[in-house]
This record gives C-alpha cells, structure tokens and sequence, in this order.
DNA sequence: CTCGTCTTGGAATTATTATTCTATTGTTTT
DNA sequence: AAAACAATAGAATAATAATTCCAAGACGAG
C-alpha cells in the first residue's frame, strides 16, 4: 500500500485506519487531523510534546502510514498550505482537452492551437482568482474615492500595458469624465505628465520590464504631490514607490507568457465601482 | 529599529528598503516578495540554489531586516500561510462562488468596490469557459494557418475593441511578424485598410453596436478577396459575412457591462500557438 | 594608483532535528 | 503465574540545516 500524497489523502486514510492503532498513535492521528498546520510547520520534538508523546512515536507513526520518515510525512501537510486555490478548473479543462495534459509537464503550452487555449484559460482563471484574492477592499475603496474626487484623470501605460490605459481611457471618457490618454504621439509621456496637477489623479499601468518612459513621469508627478494609482506586478516596482494606491497583480511563476486578462479585469472593475459611486453621489 | 513581526509589515519595509539594499540582497528581497510560500518552507540551502546567491547572503538579508538569523524571518513568512489557510479564506473563495452563482439572477453588481470586483471576476471566469468550451480546434488551427502563410497582418478594432487590436499589433510585431494597425488617426480606417493585399491577412475585432468604420473597412477588404479573421460577437454579425474564420465571443444577455477579457485570452493564445507555429516550421 | 570600505563566495563550524536502537513496561495467552 | 508479544520511552546517533568566519573581489575616494 503507498503512502498518500495528498493531504486529502492522508486524512480520510487516518480517518478510516484511526480505530485499529494503537494507544499512542491513535493521539498523533487525532492530533493530526485537528492540527494540520502544526503538522505542517512544527519539528518531530515541537509535535511530541505538544500531544505528548516521544518522538520516536511519530516516526513510527509516519511509518505506519507507508513514509519512509517524518519528513516525508510533513510534505504532504506542507503541500495542504500552499495548494493552489482551485485545482478544479485546471482538471476539469485538462480533460475536456487531452492535449493539454502534455504541456503539463514543460511548464510551456504545447503545440496544437486548441491545447494552447486551453492552458491560456486555465492560466487566466488562475490569475483572476489570484486577483481576487490579493485585492484588498481597502485599495479599491481608496482608488475609487480618490478618483471620484479627482478633477481629471490620466492615463500612462506603454507597450504590453497601452491596452489597459487604452480602455481605461475609453471607458471613463464614456462616464463623461475629463480623461487624458499620455500616449506618447505628441513629445514624451514625461512631458505629456506634466499636464496632471494635484487635483488630477494619474493611473500608471506597468510590469517589468518597467518602461522607462512610464517609470520617469510617475516619478515627476509623484514629485509634485500628484496622487498616483499603480497597477504593476511588484510592491517592489518603481511605480509602487511613490503611489497613493497600489494594485499588485502577480504573475505566475511557471508561465513565461504574461497575460493582460487580470488588469483588464481590474481595469473594468474599476471603473464600473467609480460609476456607482457617481451615481450615487448624484441622486 | 525592530524586526517586522507580521508579513504584512515585512513585506512593506522589503518595498521600502529594497532600492538601498545591495546587489545580492535585492535579489533576495525581489524572491522574498513573490515566492513567499518558498520562503516559508524551503531551506537556506533550497533558498540559496533557487534565487543564485550563497546561503551566507540569505543570513545576512534576515539580519538586514533586524533579525537574528534566517530561521526568525522564516517564522514570519510562516504565519502568513497559516493565517491564509484559516476557515476565513476558504470562505472567501467559497463566496465568490456564490458570487457567481447570484449573478445569474440578478445580473447586476452591487454598490461596494470589492462586491464589484468579485462580480467581474467570477463573470470574466465564466467568459473564458465559455471560450474555451465555444471554440472550436478548426478555428483555431485555420486561423493560425492564415496568419503564419500570410505577407503582413493589418489589425482592425476601434473603441472599446482597440486596446485587442493594439495587443496584436503589438504582440505579433514582436514575433517580427509585419503588422499594421489600423488607428485612424491619419485618414479613415477604410483609406488605411486599402493597403492590405491578397497575400495579407486582416483581423478585425468588433462588438454591437459595431463601428462603422470597420464594418466598412472589412467590407471592401472581404470584397478584394483579403481573407479576413473576425472577433466578434454573433455569426449575425456583418464582420462574420466575409470572414474566412470567425470567432464568437458570446455575450451574457443579463450582464449590460462587456468585458474585454475574452476576446484578450483569445488574441493571447492566436499569438502563442502562431508563434509555435513559426518555430516549429524554421526548425 | 593605492588605500579603505563594503560586498560576496565558499568552506568550516555549530546547532538543530530526525531517526534508530535497546531496555522497559504493559498486556494477553496458556 | 510465567512466557510471549506488542507497544513505548528515552537516550544515542546520524542527518540535515543554520550560522560564522575569513579571504577574495569590487568599487570609490583621495
């Protein structure tokens, strides 16, 4: 019988054996489940004394369960810690597309067109969820007060990030409000910037490599106290240093390919909570 | 100055300090902040291989931050992923499904910019599953065929569909593909349209109420026999008559806001699998 | 160019932690 | 009641990991 791998696994295994062990064992197996996270973090001596048992319990535990040691054993609670948040979606597509299954293991999608849409689906759930899940209420009530109250907006974002600028443009021109696109056709951004005063608000959209352009006039305006929203990849990217709000929409480590879907998302949001907020500022 | 306790606090002192901090050191701290979940549970050796720095550095970037060694940062980067692992963040997740699921009722999002967001993240996730499941492997392979055969690649989208046709000039420009995008800024979108030949291949990207401009444009295009490739809304829709392939972007009927995310993941994976295609074929 | 300062690499050292082993205890069987 | 078995405790050992230290290298200032 092999050990499981998955902390799902292992618990509905110690769940049914948990009758047959032994004194000892069967209180690290209620320890166990109860405390995934100490299983998780603690050492072999924290663990032993916090159910009160020896060490060499625990090992024999492990063993019991098919690991080869404690460590092994821990792998699996680590594992519970950092899951991805929703396996579900990658699994569910990976077998609509069999194809997919193959570019599981290169980390890089594959060659047939409709497997590559697939990953770039998945992917972009993932990073959707991932942007709901680091965006916090605080950040978006701010941006949203910050560009109610603003007397024009402006938006900088160059390349890859010109799109999300773009629509963010488009969209808020739509809301009848004074939004100025710095898209660097006439003179540079920099210059462009110099435009925002600070009862305007700039909205800078840029990852790394960071444009330099866009990197120079976020740093002129916050230099003149004008209040900046960053949508970048980094607390640590130049954009965040002096930004009022900072929106941070991480990217996945194994994809080499960096999608605009989360901004865009982000993008829209915004802009459909700042129209609330006007509407209901004017009834 | 006394070490963070929480991740939060790190985290920030990391954003702030990072630009002061040494070549090696700043390596670390760029890791540190988006891989929090390896320096949780990684070792210093672990750590060391994957970042490229001797474990010497790492030691000295936890006593930069006020710690007394590598293992008292490594607590604070632990707490984090206890603290996620709570019943409170499940919830979380959980509630966004339920998000998803009362959208369909009322079909409008709430008042509170987070409700918002959660709104338009669990929308723009069911857009993508209803790409991928729409989209058919025929499109897909017909349309990169099209595109890696074709002499240039003009780009036609206007309004809200721009920042898309931005994103391909863009994107394909950098596989050294000829692309033109057609802006209208110098002459109408028609005029500049002419340019393209027989030996090109025009993508036209537009949603209800379609631009006139384009509708036009692909018109007399369609008419000189350019094979075009349209994103669009609706096999109705008068860019899908001339179209070589087209794709359909449904649209939710109970959801008045359109999101761009679809039609972006699409023009993302048309980029990929052409660029695979261009590989595979110089190789 | 040379000195002084700060940074880095890498081996040596120390510490911590996991694991093993054996004596002991308790329990069941005859 | 004694023997056999299973389980456990606890010290001893092996392993892994963190930390220190010093020499070498890079960079600036005088």
């Amino acid at each position: 019988m092999p050990a499981p791998r998955t902390y799902e696994d292992l618990r509905s295994l110690i769940a049914r054996r948990h009758l047959e062990l032994s004194d000892r064992l069967r209180r690290i197996a209620e320890f166990a489940v109860q405390h995934p996270n100490d299983m998780a973090l603690k050492t072999v001596a924290g663990l032993a004394n916090s159910i009160g048992v020896q060490p060499s319990s625990i090992i024999r535990f492990a063993n019991g369960f098919g690991y080869d040691g404690f460590s092994e054993m821990q792998q699996v609670f680590r594992s519970r810690l950092v899951a991805e948040a929703t396996p579900s979606y990658r699994e569910r597509i990976a077998s609509m597309h069999g194809a997919q299954a193959r570019s599981k293991g290169n980390g890089s999608a594959g060659g047939e067109p409709a497997a590559v849409l697939s990953q770039f689906v998945a992917d972009d759930i993932g990073a959707l969820e991932e942007l709901h899940d680091r965006t916090g209420e605080r950040e978006l009530t701010k941006a949203v007060a910050l560009l109610a109250q603003s007397k024009a907006i402006h938006l900088l974002g160059q390349g890859r990030s010109f799109p999300v600028a773009f629509y963010l443009h488009y969209a808020l021109s739509r809301l009848d409000l004074r939004a100025f696109l710095v898209d660097s056709l006439a003179g540079t951004a920099a210059r462009q910037a110099r435009m925002a005063s600070r009862e305007d608000v700039v909205i800078a959209i840029s990852f790394k490599d960071y444009s330099p352009d866009v990197v120079t006039a976020v740093e002129e305006v916050v230099a003149r106290k004008v209040p900046v929203i960053a949508i970048t990849d980094s607390p640590l990217s130049p954009l965040a240093a002096g930004a009022k709000v900072c929106f941070e929409i991480a990217e996945r480590r194994d994809r080499p390919f960096r999608s605009l879907v989360a901004p865009m998302c982000l993008a829209e949001s915004l802009v459909v909570s700042l129209g609330h907020s006007l509407t209901a500022r004017n009834s």
